[in-house]
DNA sequence: CCTGTGACTTTGG
DNA sequence: ACCAAAGCCACAG
């Protein structure tokens, strides 16, 4: 990405980056990025970061692109359904690893998959 | 080009 | 409140 400015698909307030304008990547490539930036001990959605890239139904494509990432330098297991339950962790190295992570990162839960989204919740273009 | 696939989400019974 | 069904959409084959 290049062009400086406003975000133009969300309206998070000051939000700055420009994830899904000018782009030459795949959506895929620009879900990463997001994720990249989830700052430690905090958690999203699926559907916030889609909606961030300006696809409001492509939550599910997100998932799917981070099914790509694992194993790789992405903190995927901070990627929540919208209720905070940690669905994705069946595809990690062991189930339990998603949320080992988590813990380890002072997140606290709400159930054993289940994450407290409301202390912990953070949206793509806050400020980390 | 058409079809299948899902770490999702919403809706209706 | 719980479960089933149907939308959803980028990507791969």
């Amino acid at each position: 990405m290049s062009v400086s400015g406003p975000c133009l698909s969300c309206d998070t307030p000051g939000c700055t980056m420009q994830a899904h304008s000018d782009s030459d990547e795949s959506f895929f490539e620009r879900a990463w990025a997001v994720v990249a930036q989830i700052p430690v001990g905090r958690v999203t959605t699926y559907g916030d970061i889609a909606a961030h890239l300006g696809r409001r139904g492509a939550a599910r494509i997100v998932g799917w692109a981070l099914k790509d990432a694992v194993g790789g330098d992405l903190p995927c297991h901070r990627v929540v359904n919208r209720n905070g339950v940690l669905t994705g962790r069946r595809h990690f190295e062991t189930p339990h690893v998603m949320a080992e992570r988590l813990r380890s990162e002072g997140v606290t839960f709400v159930a054993e998959d289940q994450v407290d989204l409301d202390a912990h919740r953070w949206r793509p273009g806050e400020a980390e």
